[in-house]
DNA sequence: TATATACCCGACTATTTTAGTCAAGTTTAA
DNA sequence: TTAAACTTGACTAAAATAGTCGGGTATATA
């Protein structure tokens, strides 16, 4: 059980985008170098953050992203929806009729799974950007 | 961000296990087709599982696997950690010096996935085999 | 209006993990 | 004696992951 670094990544760069987010806006260049992580991977996930209103992109010289909301309406969760995470302790299908395994109609740990998912998804949906920003010391 | 269906299976088996589990010993043949679980791959779960003494094998025949402890005293986290399931959102390691991504001591969102790991290996704790017992209908 | 800076986007690939099979045993109750 | 059941290691196909590569497009500034 572990998170993917497409969803570490996203959450490390908008945290960092948040702390920066002063007035102009911030490069991926500086988060990449920042960050350590790979500028055509920012790139990537980037782009799903501003088609998910995460973000905004200003292009050109003196262009880079900022924030869309304030860092204390953007919730993890949205982060991760927004680059695909997908918090899935189970292969059964909520409302399937045919079941989980093919076979009986629930696996019989079902419902146990799916309050582990409903755990997981709480502690995401309660913590907002904001919370991040001034957690741990910065580098 | 998912669980492996190795960690799946073993709970499964185990739910079943302990249902079953009144008198006699329980042979993965039964589990098997009951679950729908392929056997040679129980076989290597309970291997796992009786090294880390959380199920008895008995051999023979009319042998199978009984629970070494009461349902009510397994703990969900105790199965996990017999199948190496790990619970590692994060590659930082815990307490090394060089950090987390060789750059500082301490990623930016450090704290944050050490809190999430902790919730959840908190609801693996607390949950215990006996819980899972009568929580689903079976079959 | 030229151009550097920065965003935009699809295709591709090496590596790792996962799920599960295969084959060949050993043990023991009946 | 033998069938039922556990034991073990090696192997493999498929999927997911973490990125790279290459070629764009938009626009603020000089």
């Amino acid at each position: 059980m572990k998170l993917s670094s497409k969803s570490r990544y996203a959450v490390m760069a908008l945290t960092d985008l948040a702390k920066f987010n002063t007035k102009d806006p911030v490069t991926l260049r500086d988060i990449s170098l920042r960050q350590g992580i790979s500028l055509v991977y920012l790139e990537q996930l980037f782009l799903k953050l501003k088609k998910n209103n995460i973000v905004k992109s200003i292009r050109g010289k003196k262009g880079g992203y900022i924030l869309n909301k304030k860092a204390s309406e953007v919730k993890i969760s949205d982060i991760l929806l927004a680059v695909d995470e997908k918090i899935k302790t189970i292969g059964c299908k909520k409302n399937s009729k045919e079941g989980c395994n093919g076979r009986s109609s629930k696996c019989i740990t079902h419902d146990f799974w799916e309050e582990l998912e409903d755990h997981i998804c709480d502690f995401f949906k309660k913590k907002k950007l904001e919370d991040l920003i001034n957690q741990t010391r910065f580098n």
